[in-house]
Parts: structure tokens; sequence; C-alpha cells
DNA sequence: AATGAATGAGTATTCATTCAT
DNA sequence: AATGAATGAATACTCATTCAT
């Protein structure tokens, strides 16, 4: 659907660029994720990427390129986890099964999301744009699922509060990247459970029964 | 109390400290909404606030120091507004008070709790323990309110299922800040009615009648 | 004879101002001799003084108007101290009497010399000038003593050794201020003993006894 | 020997740093002789170096580092110029070599060690101990020059008188870099020789003859 | 394709000096 | 006469980006 915005390379060789931008981003989201990106340099992106400063502007035009990557290769990910659900049609379970993808992916690439929302505002105006429509995807994705078990009779919700609860769970997953330091004692499939009772409480009034997560 | 990270300035006169302090944060709120802590020069901010770049540094001694101020100034106003519920025994009617109240100054500090979230990571280490501190009093809070209900009945839910919540309720404020742009058809009201009927009925199993805030 | 350098003060009464200036004095030897002229403030000044940077510019128009100061200072006493020899016609006991009052006086006023030697050549144009005359001043002492003595016969030197020689004398004395560090087994009264020794064998061929300063 | 303090580069080849700190040093003593060490902006001296202050910094970490590798320059020029007399017993005959060899280096150098004795203050504290360790081996290999003639019976000193002799003789150097404008009758022959014999008289009662260096 | 030396615009901070009170 | 708040020019140092090899 959405074109990907073009990250320019004077470097022909596709699989090579795809390499060289592999490293880079592994060397960044480490670095971001420590000092952030205005504190990064691109000398030491180079460096952790295991290449010089000239090779890395072989790959890519700007600093910024290479965070437009790093968020860029994060929804890559999103959209090879959820995929599967795109074509499901709604219902308690398959959100529950959303949610345990979702909240499980951000477990995996914690770092990454940190990186994600933390510095996503330093990005370029296009490619700031493209990152937040990439969100709004996902957003969306919980409330057609949403939407579906109203529709189902599996849940009693307003357009509204079904919007509201869209982001809700989006940003329940955020707070498992970013608030790790405040919840040392939760696993990962603890908090999913838990995570996924109160919103079934909260919104079909009982308690379904999931797997836990990985 | 904590005791405050006391800034180093090189004018005696307290009052004129104040005064000036405000019109640096009233400035680089502005300034660091627009442009992010980093790309904010020292020069910019003498400007917003109306004086020179020497005065400024009269009353600061790195520009860290004015993003503390901001994120102190922001807790004095969190505390003030708060102070009263310090006192009262929890129950659910003081709890949707307090997310009342919360979610209020979070709509009234908008840009200054972007500011903070965004830009936190930027100060000194034990500046930013002193706001992680001031987090976690306010995460408490939430969670002293929804033990005490627990305890009064009002709630059934474990210690382990409180902490989350507690979490929850803290995250769904910033949720406000952050996501406005994506929540542009909910008022305050709106919002703080919805989250309330959704926490009230996934915690306590029905809905209670608020009175909007504002 | 020398028409001092007039530093312009704001004040009007004489008397406080020589007074100020010699609060002044003192605060910035001890000042330029730890840290040197430009890395002293006039802040640091000032309040080493006992008095606020405004006061400060009451009594002086620039900072450097503080170090030709305590140049200034210094040939007075140098002046106040040799003057008895001005009229006295050279002699070798003559010589050494010049050379005990003056390496006494070196010792007595260190870190004044060592801060006027080390830090002279930030005086403006004119001050420096002022200070080097009055450098040189000293040495035509020991040249006119020394050439007194070639008429009356006690040394048998030509003009420029002479004149080399003068230099000798009035370097030794640095010498004291400057390498007190590689000196420190050596008493005031030892080093001037030996240096006579070493000059009158030198030029005189003979040892002359000399009772020991201080 | 003594391990020299290194320099920081952020460039790896060896050659182009020694050829970028050579004309680095050979413009900073120009600007240091000038206007002194504190009145030079590094761009100044990037400036006459002949390139752009990105490349100063390519080849230092700070502007102390550019006065270190003036002071460091000399000492090896000394190093190299005085080699040869490490090895040779002390007699009266190579004392004066080596003052004629020590004073042509300060006539050669004679801007870089007026830098060097005015500006060293400002060294970082390691650098400035070894510089001043430096300077101590110089005055050694007078002591030891001394002390070899006293025992070969050329000279009748006493240790401490051998001592501050060595101290003078160094000074003696220091005084024909740092006041020349009062020497200006004086080519570094005639120094020399006069030098010499006031020593040599001093010391051992004789005139000895030199041949004029240089 | 890869390297790394060169560039210079940009920025936080300092500090001599002024001047209203 | 004394104060100290205000000023802004000046300056060391950084770092994204380029380009010759």
């Amino acid at each position: 659907m959405n074109k990907k915005r073009e990250i320019q390379s004077s470097v022909k060789d596709e699989s090579l660029i795809e390499k060289r931008r592999a490293q880079m981003i592994r060397g960044a989201v480490t670095l971001f994720k420590q000092k952030g990106f205005h504190r990064t340099t691109t000398r030491e992106i180079a460096k952790a990427a295991g290449f010089s400063i000239g090779t890395l502007y072989e790959y890519i035009r700007t600093k910024e390129d290479v965070l437009y990557l790093v968020c860029d290769s994060i929804y890559d990910e999103v959209h090879a986890r959820l995929e599967s659900l795109d074509i499901e049609k709604g219902s308690l379970e398959v959100l529950v099964t959303a949610l345990e993808h979702y909240y499980g992916l951000i477990d995996d690439m914690q770092d990454e999301f940190v990186v994600m929302y933390q510095e996503s505002k330093s990005l370029p105006k296009d490619a700031l744009q493209y990152v937040l429509k990439k969100e709004l995807e996902m957003v969306a994705l919980f409330e057609r699922l949403l939407t579906e078990c109203r529709e189902s009779g599996e849940l009693k919700m307003t357009p509204k509060e079904i919007k509201l609860a869209a982001h809700h769970l989006f940003v329940q997953g955020q707070m498992w990247a970013f608030r790790r330091w405040a919840l040392r004692d939760f696993t990962i499939s603890e908090f999913i459970q838990t995570q996924t009772n109160f919103l079934l409480q909260g919104m079909a009034g009982e308690k379904i029964s999931t797997q836990g997560a990985k």
C-alpha cells in the first residue's frame, strides 16, 4: 500500500545495501537507546556497524536516514508478525491473539520500540508522517477487530469508545517497552494475561481464558 | 519531603530568580515542544524568555538546568493540584476525583508534559532520578487509592493487578498529552468520562456516574 | 622623574582610592600567582579585595589596570628600598650592598615579582613601556656602580662586559623568585653570599666578605 | 627514557600527523610570541598552520595540546643538539662546548624558548611536570660537567656552589632569549664569549680561549 | 566499494564592562 | 560611594557531510 520512502544509496548492489543497512540498524539501535539520537555521532554508528564513516555515507544521505531505517525496520517486523491477522474476521479470541502477537513483538524488540517512540520526533517531516501512518494502521487494526466484535454482539461499545479503546491497547504496548524498569516483577506472559483480563472485563463483562504468550 | 536539586544562580535576589526562571520556563517549553531540547539553542531560550544570553546564564549553569526547571515546575503544579487528595481515604469516588484532577492537569499543561516525557532522558543523572521519583510518587498515589478500595471491598483485585492498574492510569494520562493529534474528536470531559467508565467497569463491574471535569 | 601613567577612577577621595587599590593589589597578586592573569576574573579580584564588581570598576577602567597597579606598586617598593644607594658613589662594597637590598627585596616580594615577570606582557603597550623603563633603571643602577668600580680601579672590565654584567645581576635576582622550587635548600643569605662571591671572583679576582643579608 | 605524553589524534597516518603538527607548531609559535597563548585563538592557529579549524582538531584534543607540542618539540631539538655531550667526561673544555651548543640553540630557537618560558604555566599539570623535568635534565647536565671538573681538579667549588652555578648557566641562556631587546649590541658569539669568560674566571680563575660559536 | 582526512557551520558557555538603583 | 543585574562579543570545540584516493 504505502510506498516506502526510498533512502538513496550510491551503491547499486541491492543485497549489499540490505546487508550494510542491517548492520547499521543493529548498531544504531544500541547507541540510540544508550545515548539518544542526538548524542550519537555518525562516526559512532559507522564504527558500531563495523565500517568506516565514508562507507556509512555510501548507504544513506543523512543521519536522519539512519533513524528512519530503524523505524521502518520495526514496522517491517510488525507487519510480518501481524500479517496473519489481517484477513481474519474479528472476534474476542482474535483480538486476544492480536494482543499477544503485538505485546510479544514489543517484548522482543523492546529497544527498537523505545528508540522509535523517543526519537521519531527527530525524523524529517515526511518520514515522520510515514511512521505515524504506520502507527495509525496498527491502531486501525485494533479498531477493526473491536468493531467486528461489536457487530457480532460480543462487545457493547459506542464507536467513540471503540476508538479510544484501540488507542488504549496500542499505548499499553508502549508501556511495556517504556516502563519495564517499573514493572520488573512482571513477566511478559503475566503482563499479557493481566492486560487482557482488564480489557475484556472492562469491555465484555466476562473473563476469557488466554494461553500465555511465548 | 524530597529535597530539591538546587540550581545555582549567581543572582542573589530570590524573587528575581523566581521571576526570571518563570520567564525562562515559559519560553523554553514552547521551543522544546516545537523543536525538541537538542535543536533548541540557549540563545533561542534567552530570546524567548525576553533577555540576553548573558542574563540566562546568570540564572542557570547549563542548558540541562533549563530542562530540569521545566520538569520541576510541572511537579510543583502536580503537587499543588493533587495535594488535597493526599489525605483522603481511598474510595472509588476519590479515585475518580483523582483521575479528574490528574487528567485535567495534563490537559492544562499538555505542552509541559509532552516536553517532560520526550526530553527527560537528556537530564543529567541525578536530575533524572529526581524526576522519576516524582513520577513514581504519582503512581504510588493511585496504587494507594486502589488498595484502599480493595480493602473497603469496592474493588476485587490482587496486589499485582493493582500495581499494574496504577501504571495504567498514569500512562493513560500521558496518552492524552501525547496522542491528542489522534484524539481530536474527544473533549477532555469525554475523555475523562470514557476512561473512568472503562476503568470502573473493568475493575468494579459497574458504572459510576462522574461529573465532567472542568 | 617618569611621570606615572595615571589610572582613572570615578571616585574623588584620593586616600580612599589608595586604600581600595591596595586591597585590590593584595588580592590580585595572590590570584595572578595562582592562576595567572588571564585565568583570573575581575569578579574574583573584586571578591578577593573584599568588595563588589561594581566597586572594583569605580577605581579602575580595565582589568589590565589591575595588572599595571601591581607592577607599579612593586617599583614603588623597589624605589623605596634602593633610594639610599642612588646617591652613593660606586665601590665594590656599595655594589654588594645594592645586591643585598635587591635580592632581599625580591625575597620579600617573591609573588609580586613572579607575577610581574610572567604577566607583564599582557599590559597595554604604554604600560609595558613604563614597566620596562623601570626595569632598565634598575639595570642602569648596577651599570653605574660597576662603571664607577672600574673607574676607581676596583674592577677591570670593558664597557660591554659591564653592560652584560649588569643584566647578569638583574637576572640572577629574578632567578631567586622564579626558581625557588629548584633552590629549596638555599636560604636567601646563602644565596646572596654565594652569588656575591661568584660575581666578585669573576670580576675582581678576589673574595670580598659580605655580611649575610637579613 | 621519559615516556612522552601522547597527544591523541583521530588521524591514523603517523607521518601525516607529524607533518601537520609541524605546521601547527610553526604557526603557533609565531602567534604565541606575538600575542601570548591566551590571546591566540584556535582559529588563528589553524589559519597560520594552513588548514581549517576542523582539521586542527583532528590532530589535537585541546588548545593546551598545541602549547605542549611546542614545548615538546623544543626539547626534541635540545636533545638532538646536546646528545653528543651526554657521553663525554666533563672538563672545562667540554663545559664550554656545552654552553656553546646550548646558547647557540637558544639563539636559533629564540621565539620557541620565549614562548615556552612565558606560557608553560598554562600547560595542564602533567604536561607542566614533563616540561619541568626536561628543564631539570638540562640543569643536571651542567651540574654533572661541573662536578667532573671539580673531581679532575679543574674547578674548586663546593657541591652547593656547583648546584647554583648550574642554574646560573641555565638561566643565562634564558636571558639571551628574553632580553635580546636589551642586548641588541651583542652578537651571539660575543655573548657566548663574554659569558664563558665570566664563568671561567669566576670559577677557575683563568681565561680559556673559546672559538666563537657559529 | 571502501576509506578516512578535510571542512566549517554551529553552539554552549564565559567574562569584562556598564549602569540603574 | 557601593552594589549587583544585565549585556553580548568572543571562543573552544564538535560533528555531519564531502571527496580525493
